[in-house]
DNA sequence: AGCCATATGTCAACCGGTTGACATACGAAA
DNA sequence: TTTCGTATGTCAACCGGTTGACATATGGCT
């Protein structure tokens, strides 16, 4: 059987209150009674029971954490980064992988709250996925998850004009946007609008194709083949992120696109693995890191106080020159 | 005041009791009872508590899975992977990056024990992270562990042979085996001795170099350099893992290099990020699905039958050819 | 009438640690 | 000598759900 703090106590020869002061700090105890009972402790090789601790004090330090999936670069590193800094706060992170699917979305937020966790951080949507009632501190990135609900983006706006300006500047003349699915309430939706305002200001007509899938999957490829086909004079593409940006890259060599000459390509996200493996790719850099730490820091202060400050932060993107624009 | 049990009982109008039948199948209850008791539930949008449940049943549902980092998209499938099979099987994930860091996984490792979890998935290496008499249920994926710890491995040395076979078939010279520290005891190392093997056969020197880090890092950069510094006639290049492969193709290019004529690269892992944006490299793809599967699999073993089956797991690799050896 | 399966209630112990109330005891300071 | 800060013990309630023991009641079947 696994000790238990009766245990320590016993071994120790101290009351099983005394050991309970000494793993909390409470009270007056003597050092002399502190080193007996870590003595004991470590003789009988016992590991206090943070379930029964977390039963009484309400508060289990755990923090849910709904990604698409961690498959996908950006949100392997973002949930890399969240895990980090959420240990080095004392919260542990209960992993979900909703696979962008609504049901899974549900049944996860469920979970968690059955879990008791302390807040949550959802990095997909889900429309009607929580109650505008809810009492669970929550925190979105890059999505609208409900009018109660902070959310952490990257400029998304501002991404889609440098994005697009850089191709402009490139000397593209007709730019093409290739984007997820639009009916997704996201912020990121907002780089859509800002290549949509920046061609219309130069009076250009905007050409947006849309992906069926924001997963990382195969089936985006008979969105980049109709793109081809039906514009085969595209001169510059702005993809949504850096691996559609990729496969577009790969198939239009395999058409016997020159890149950057005969078309310029520019991504999105600007992962650490991506600007090792792929440096030529021209793209837009969310603070990836930034935006986990934000995320912890308002969902803690979110813990804390009980105070749900609504808003919205919004955080720096920046160009990332490679070769693909030139 | 988040409702309990016995306020669902109230508005159901029958006893705690039934409730907790209901809620666990168990005994008779009346198809009428039911209804009133689940009706209740939604009505109050009762969740049960599953830390109550958990303390009492001696039973969390919970696995932990270390991992060195979710960055590095290796791992990133791996527990994109293991998450969603535990989900489909009723458990939790409790994910923890230790940057192969010794002291964090130990503190990782106290951590879960003391959330009581059910079992735990280690993808890192830690000599004395666990004493032979441990009693937790674990598994330990293409690292030693401990004794009594089943692994999980693909089939390194094969892969480790195939891989310079490759490159002899395509007419390399010259091939140089590049790899993580040596001292970590992983299975990984098979990758090495088969190459060394494979080359002696042939009367051939085996030349190694060793990244200083396991973690995806730019130190990498230096032990590249010096490789091509030292061995500028190097025609065959076997990474330890893709990016590593990537990594020196860039640095090969740009050293003027021309791949695969004069240099071929052949990789290790395979993810299918890889494959998907990388296409043209070659690489021995490890079976991350299978990898995974088995690992719950025998997890969920150990924890059901509390019998320890230490042995070990070899599972099929399979080469990817590319254009990067030809 | 007796028996049994079904259906539900009451009650208390239990999981393991936390906490407040209260008692006790010692040594030092007032 | 009294008082107070320090140190520790005893005890019981509590967190929320689970379970076994036992009581009770109804309806159908022999």
């Amino acid at each position: 059987m696994k000790p238990k703090i009766q245990d320590v106590a016993r071994v120790a020869g101290v009351s099983a209150t005394t050991v309970s002061r000494v793993l909390n700090d409470r009270g007056y105890i003597s050092e002399e009674t502190k080193r007996k009972v870590y003595q004991a402790m470590k003789e009988i090789n016992y590991v206090p029971n943070d379930l029964a601790r977390s039963l009484y004090k309400n508060r289990t330090h755990l923090i849910g954490v709904i990604v698409p999936s961690t498959s996908n670069p950006f949100y392997g590193e973002l949930v890399s980064h969240i895990e980090g800094i959420c240990n080095r706060k004392g919260y542990k992170v209960l992993l979900c992988n909703s696979l962008n699917e609504a049901d899974k979305e549900k049944k996860y937020w469920e979970m968690l709250l059955r879990n008791q966790v302390d807040g949550v951080i959802v990095v997909t949507y889900n429309r009607g996925l929580v109650n505008d009632n809810h009492l669970l501190p929550a925190i979105a990135i890059d999505h609208y998850l409900g009018k109660n609900i902070h959310v952490i983006s990257s400029n998304n706006y501002q991404g889609g004009e440098i994005a697009t300006n850089e191709l402009i500047q490139s000397g593209c003349k007709k730019i093409i946007h290739i984007n997820g699915p639009s009916q997704l309430k996201t912020p990121a939706n907002d780089r859509r609008y800002a290549y949509e305002a920046v061609l219309r200001e130069r009076g250009r007509d905007p050409i947006v194709y849309e992906t069926p899938s924001v997963a990382f999957l195969e089936e985006n490829i008979n969105v980049i083949e109709q793109l081809f086909r039906e514009h085969p004079d595209v001169d510059g593409i702005f993809a949504s992120d850096d691996l559609l940006a990729l496969k577009i890259i790969q198939y239009a060599e395999g058409l016997g696109y020159h890149i950057p000459n005969d078309l310029k390509v520019i991504g999105y996200d600007g992962t650490e693995l991506i600007r090792s493996i792929s440096p030529q790719l021209t793209t837009i850099i969310q603070p990836v890191l930034l935006i986990a730490e934000s995320a912890v820091k308002v969902l803690e202060q979110q813990i804390e106080n009980k105070e749900f400050s609504i808003s919205e932060t919004v955080l720096p993107i920046e160009l990332w020159k490679g070769s693909t624009t030139q």
